[in-house]
DNA sequence: GGTGACTAGATGGAGGTTGCAGCTATTTCG
DNA sequence: CGAAATAGCTGCAACCTCCATCTAGTCACC
């Protein structure tokens, strides 16, 4: 199924409001345990998203230099942001409906063999009354 | 959110199982009512999708010339096809899940503005002490 | 018998996304 | 020193998407 990028927004960015703030690589950890889908998330689609979030003005980043090892960009809300978190909710909250639907939907066919029609044979009253 | 090309798939798949058959212009009017996001849906992906579904044995097809207007190509679901369908099935049924939880997680916390984290604040004890 | 509307399938190509592989640099540890 | 871990970032081929457009058959109408 892929890496589903667009999912990994969300994510990002409820992870941020619930930590306050964050940077790309320790995000990349505790992505694994919030993602929507079992993909394992690639680096290069975290850090271009949370570019890209920053470009859109969803969140805010500043160098942090401090602690050992290299600096680290950290990443924060903005109000833009926790909004555009909202927003992701409403959609994911109709898609989740949707698919709940659909499983249902697939459930209550009856499995195995396809009852309803014979194969493609189909072609017996066709329609050439005009 | 754009087409989600890949939700086209499994729709598709469960609107054969229930029509028995059916062809691409017919099915792009189905599709409509069962889209699991609200986006349109693109004549190209689905005749795409039909054509690829097949090329990976989940359907079948053959030409219709009987009735009027022009020749249709119909198509039919494989065992297969059925089998993939179920999958699909699962796998959503995974994915809407890990939605609701999301949508869950969000509306649990405080609304408006960042509590836990004053904006990017946080560099309060910056080590130029050194 | 010409014209437009409708049905039906399909493709072309610009532009965007993704996944992989790799790069740099800093610090820590043996 | 050299290796490993931390941290961020980029290049690029392959792939996907979207829009526009094309072909062609039939029908209704004048």
């Amino acid at each position: 199924m892929g890496n589903l990028y667009r999912f990994v927004e969300p994510v990002v960015l409820l992870l941020l409001k619930k930590k306050g703030c964050s940077y790309g690589y320790e995000l990349a950890g505790d992505l694994e345990a919030h993602a929507l889908t079992d993909a394992a998330i690639e680096r290069a689609a975290l850090y271009r998203t949370l570019r890209q979030l920053e470009a859109n003005g969803n969140v805010v980043s500043e160098w942090d230099v401090q602690g050992g090892g290299p600096a680290r960009r950290v990443y924060s809300l903005t109000r833009a942001g926790e909004q555009h978190l909202e927003e992701w909710a409403t959609v994911l909250e109709q898609i989740s409906r949707a698919m709940a639907r659909f499983v249902k939907d697939v459930r209550s066919l009856p499995a195995g063999k396809n009852s309803g029609a014979r194969k493609a044979a189909a072609r017996e009253a066709p329609r050439q009354s005009s």
